[in-house]
Order: C-alpha cells, then sequence, then structure tokens
DNA sequence: TAGCTAATTATACGCTTGCATAATTACGAA
DNA sequence: TTCGTAATTATGCAAGCGTATAATTAGCTA
C-alpha cells in the first residue's frame, strides 16, 4: 500500500492566484515553453490534475496569468498619482515617470510581456486580454491627456491619436529600459520620457 | 512494394532559403509552436529527415530564420530612402512611415521579435545580437534627426535623447501596429507618427 | 553506359505534452 | 460524531514532438 500525498484544501481564489503566480515564474524564467501544466503544478505546490479543476485549459490559465500581470503593471504606473494634489500637468508627469521606471521597468515584466506577444496574435483569448489592457492603459492616458491640455485651454485637440503615440512613446521606452538596463543611466529615461511629452503636447511637464 | 515518393534534387541554399521561408511562413500563421519540424518540411515540400541535413537541429534552422528576418527588415525600413532626392525632412518622413506600415509592419516579424525579446534577458549571445540591432537603428535614425535639425538651422538640439525618445515611438508604434492589425485605419499610424515626430522635433515634415 | 555519392525518403524510438477520468481525502455541515 | 461533497491526488492515454538511423534514388562523372 502505497501512501498519497498529503494535501490541504484551500481557498478557491488562493489556489487560482497561486497557479497564476507560478505560471508567470515560469514564463519569466524560461519562457512559455517552460510553463507545461507539470512545471506550473509542481510550482505551486499541487499536482497537475488540480489545474483542471480550476482552469478548463492551460490557455485559459495563460490568459489569466497575463491578465493579472498587465493589471498590475498599469496599477503600478498609476502608483500614487490619485494622491496628488489636482494638478493635472503634474499628475501626467508622475504617471509618465512612474511607467518607465522600476518598478514597472522590470526585466522579469518585460520578458512576461514578450513571451504575451508572442501569443497574442495567434490565441484568440490572449489577444482579447491584451485588447482590453492595451486599451486600458491607453483610456487611462487619454484622459490626463486631455485633462493637462483642458487645463491649459486647449480642448480641441485630438486626443486619439496623442493617446496613440504617446502610449507608443511609453512602451518603447519601457521595453528598453527592461531589456537593455544598463544602456541607460539612473533616472535618463524618466527624463526624456518628460521631455518627449512636453513637446510633443506642447505643455510644460514638470521634471519632478 | 510500395512506392517511393519522387523528389528532384535542388541546390543547396534553395533548399536551405524554402526551410526558412517555410518556418517564417508558419510562425506568422500559428506562431512558434506551429512550426514543427514535420509542419517546415510539409510547406516546404520535403520530408521531415531532410531539414536534419541542412540544419544540424531545429534551434538552428529558427536562428537562421530570425536573422533572415530581421536583416529583411532592417531593408525594408531604408526602403527606396537612398533613392530619394536629398531633401533631409523627406528622407526622414519616409524612412518613419516606412517603419510603421506594412510589409515591415508584419505579424511575424513582430512574433518573432517577441520571441527574441524574451530571450534578451537571459541569453548573453541574444543580448549583444538585440543590443548592436538596437543601437544600429537607433543611430541610423539619429543622423537622420540630426539632418533634418540642421537643415532647419537647429543643431545644437540633444540628438542622444531625441533618438531614444523617436526610437522608442516607432517600437511601440511597430508592435501594436503588428499585435492588433485591426485598431488602426490603413495609413493611420503613418499619419500619427509623421504628426507626433513634427510636435516631437518641432519640425513640419512632409505627410506624403 | 556504369557506378559513385550525396541528397532525399522512410521508419522508428523515446519523451513530453495536455487532458480525461477514477480513486481518495480533507473538512464543513448536520 | 457522522456523513456528504467538493477539493485534491493518482493514473493513464493518445497525440505530437525532435531526432537518430537505415534504405533508396537522382544525377553527376568518367
Amino acid at each position: 500500500m502505497t501512501t498519497r500525498r498529503p494535501f490541504q484544501r484551500v481557498g478557491e481564489e488562493t489556489r487560482r492566484s497561486a497557479l497564476i503566480e507560478a505560471t508567470l515564474d515560469l514564463i519569466a524564467e524560461g519562457g512559455p515553453q517552460a510553463a507545461t501544466v507539470r512545471a506550473i503544478a509542481t510550482r505551486a505546490g499541487v499536482t497537475p490534475g488540480l489545474i483542471r479543476h480550476y482552469f478548463a485549459t492551460k490557455e485559459e490559465l495563460v490568459a489569466a496569468a497575463h491578465e493579472t500581470l498587465m493589471t498590475g503593471l498599469t496599477e503600478a504606473s498609476m502608483g500614487n498619482v490619485d494622491d496628488l494634489p489636482d494638478d493635472p500637468l503634474a499628475r501626467l508627469a508622475a504617471f509618465i515617470g512612474n511607467a518607465v521606471s522600476p518598478p514597472v521597468t522590470d526585466t522579469r515584466a518585460v520578458a512576461l510581456w514578450a513571451a504575451s506577444m508572442q501569443l497574442v496574435p495567434r490565441d484568440a483569448a490572449m489577444r482579447a486580454v491584451h485588447l482590453s489592457t492595451y486599451l486600458g492603459f491607453r483610456d487611462r492616458l487619454e484622459t490626463m491627456l486631455s485633462d493637462a491640455l483642458r487645463s491649459a485651454g486647449r480642448d480641441t485637440e485630438d486626443t486619439r491619436s496623442l493617446a496613440i503615440a504617446c502610449n507608443a512613446l511609453l512602451d518603447g521606452l519601457w521595453v528598453e529600459a527592461g531589456a537593455l538596463p544598463d544602456q541607460f543611466a539612473s533616472g535618463e529615461l524618466r527624463s526624456i520620457a518628460i521631455k518627449a511629452f512636453s513637446r510633443l503636447l506642447s505643455l510644460d511637464l514638470p521634471e519632478v
């Protein structure tokens, strides 16, 4: 008679997030191929079958992991912006600074994001999550942009186009910061981002 | 007695590039995991064993495909810029337009780029390649930027910072164009890019 | 025309994968 | 305290993977 592995029952939310965390860790370390059902289960301290109990398919688990990651990044970019005084320019500047500085610019996060981007074109669930998180970030940015422009008496701008460009700028800086952290002095990207936004918007954003 | 599949002998270069093309096509259509040895062989019109004859390992084939693609991308971004009249603004505008339009903005290019980005943080060789191609592109861009600024009598700008920002902007737009092609109207990104550059540089770049 | 050799096909092996399903057990409810 | 049930483990399967190796054949050379 062989002894069965002992286990504890844990709340559903705890288990789901443990599985998601394990998935993110594995992808960050070894790319998407490393995140096999068995490896995820081991990392999460459970057996593979349990994954099936919480996620109908592995695809579903990976999509959930991606959503968790991206939502976390957006929140980290928001940082303490909500606590700032009600100055649209200062708030926008703070948001920009957060988005291109640690902990948002994290090697692990960029690697994870890159891994996800591989799946986006092919996987409908991933594409849906990517679209919604992308638009979520961009919409937040667009709101701040139009607030800032309005506060300067310029409310006739094409904020959609501006938001697309600004979002792309932040994305690009974020990727390079994560991929080549040694190429940029500490704070250099923040300064570059603020200056670029100032010129893009023809606004004088505060550097600190 | 079963009949063996008839075949033709073809030059080595032809076979290699056929296999590389098949690999790129498959990744474009179904992501990296769709590019199996068997699928690649079928697409290239040969049997799987032949791959082993030209590439010691599948990894080697994928690396060759990656190099082929990236080389082609750089060339496509340059496009016909060299044939243009010697107007720095027009040349810069053409370069920008190319970088955010088909065929540069291609799903398979973005997917492959993402695949390599994910290796960059933990693979020294990939990091070196990424750094050199990144800097190569950025340096080319910086040259065009300073040419354009000088032609407008503004040669005191911090072109390094500008190039970093402009490069990030192009990268971000390029990625989104490849990841979410349906989110942007045809030519929209080109127009957005030109306008954004115009404001970033305080130059009036031609839209066509 | 004959023969040699490299290009190509054919076959098979060992692993890993995701997923289904059956067996068990922890733990709250009664 | 007992019991029911949902959470968890255990087992297995079918398919697909990359790769190794043997068998064939196309096409050049002499």
